[in-house]
DNA sequence: TACTGATGTGTACAAGTGTTCACTAATGTG
DNA sequence: CACATTAGTGAACACTTGTACACATCAGTA
C-alpha cells in the first residue's frame, strides 16, 4: 500500500499502476501482491480505509485548535491544507479516486466525504452557530463546505510542495469561498 | 479520439488506456495511432479543445434560454445536467482529467474552467445582478459556482443515466447549492 | 519438538505493450 | 497526367504484464 502510494505521489495515476509496478516499488516479487490483495481494486479499498483515519485525524486536529468559533474558517482552512501537504500521496489518491475507474473506491471517497460533512454538521450545531437553519439546510451548507474545500485538493496538489507564495494564495480563496458560504447560511431561509 | 472517449464512456480511465487498446476500438492498426497523435498526452490535450467546444456550445445555449434572472438558476443547471448527459464521456474525460496524470491536461481543463467562469461573471454583470459585488468578488463568486457545478459531475456521472429520480435528486441539490451561493453573494460585504 | 499459518521466492507461460520500418491506397494540386 | 501528401497496413522487435504453481522461510503455538 505504501508503495502504491508512493507511486501516486510521483504523479502517476492509480488507475494506470499495475501488480508488478507495485510490487516492484515495494522491493518485493509479483507473486507476494497476491498474499494480501486480490487485485488492484482490493487494495484501492483498502487505501481508502487507511484514507478515513487520515481524514479522522486531521479532525480531531481541527476540534482541538479551533475552540471558538471567530477564526473558525482560516483556522481549519489551515489545518487542511498542512495535512493535505503532510499526506500529499493519501490526498492524491482521494483527489484522483473521485472520478477513478473502481465503482467501489469511488463510492468509498464519497463515503467518506459524507461523513466528514455530517460530522462537520454536528460541530457547528455544537457551537450554536446556525441555530437558524434547518437539520437538512445545515447538512446541504456542511456538504457544500465540504465538496469546495475537497475541489481546492485539486489546487493544492497541482502547486509545487514549497511554492509558499501560490499556497498561501490557495489558502486565502478556500477561506473566502467558506466565508461566501457561511454568509449565504447565515442569510438563508430555511423552507423557502 | 471519438474512440479514446467511447473507452472512457465505458468507465475505463483515461490514464490506463494504452495506445494499441485505442487503436482497437477505433478499428485500426496501432501504427496509425502515429499518424495523428505523438503518445496518449498529446491525444488527451486535442481532447480538451474540443472539450471547449462543448462547453462553448453550452453556454450558448444557456444564454439563448436563460432570459431573464428569475429561473436563471434552474434553468441553467438543467441546462447543465442535461449537456452532461448526451455528452457523457466527454465529461467524464474531464472529471478524470482534474486529476489525471498527465500536467498539461490538467492545466487545459482548469483553464476552461476559469474561462467559463469569467463569462460567467461577465453575463452576470450584464444582468445587472450583483451591481453591488466589486469585480474581484464577483469573479471569486462566479469560480464557486462553476467549482460546485463541476463537482457535480461526480454526482451525476456516478448515477445510472436513466435513473431519472436519482438525477432529478441531483438537479435540485446542485440548484441549492448554488442559491446558498448566490444568498451569500447577495450579502457579501465588498472589501471587507 | 513438531506443526501450522503467514509471507516471500523462482520459474514459467501466454498475452499484451510501445515503437520501428518499409510498403500501399487514396486524395487533391500543379 | 504526374506528383506530393495523407492515412492506413503488416510484420517484427524487445519488453512488460497478470497469474499459476511448487517451494522456502519464519513466527508462534500445542
Amino acid at each position: 500500500m505504501n508503495a502504491a502510494l508512493a507511486l501516486v505521489g510521483k504523479g502517476r495515476h492509480f488507475a494506470s499502476l499495475g501488480i508488478r509496478e507495485v510490487t516492484r516499488q515495494a522491493g518485493v516479487v509479483p507473486t507476494s501482491f497476491y498474499r494480501h490483495f486480490r487485485n488492484m481494486d482490493d487494495l484501492g479499498l483498502q487505501l481508502v480505509d487507511e484514507l478515513g483515519l487520515v481524514l479522522r485525524r486531521m479532525m480531531r486536529e481541527a476540534r482541538a485548535n479551533v475552540l471558538q468559533a471567530d477564526k473558525l474558517i482560516d483556522e481549519s482552512v489551515g489545518i487542511f491544507i498542512s495535512h493535505a501537504r503532510n499526506n500529499r500521496s493519501f490526498f492524491m489518491f482521494m483527489a484522483q479516486g473521485l472520478a477513478g475507474e473502481s465503482r467501489a473506491v469511488q463510492e468509498g471517497i464519497r463515503s467518506e466525504m459524507r461523513y466528514f460533512a455530517s460530522e462537520l454538521a454536528n460541530d457547528l450545531r455544537r457551537l450554536k452557530v446556525a441555530d437558524h437553519l434547518s437539520d437538512a439546510d445545515l447538512d446541504m451548507t456542511c456538504d457544500l463546505v465540504v465538496r469546495s474545500v475537497a475541489f481546492s485538493l485539486t489546487d493544492i496538489l497541482g502547486i509545487s510542495p514549497d511554492d509558499d507564495y501560490q499556497e498561501e494564495q490557495v489558502r486565502q480563496r478556500t477561506a473566502r469561498f467558506l466565508q461566501l458560504i457561511f454568509v449565504g447560511a447565515a442569510n438563508w431561509k430555511s423552507q423557502s
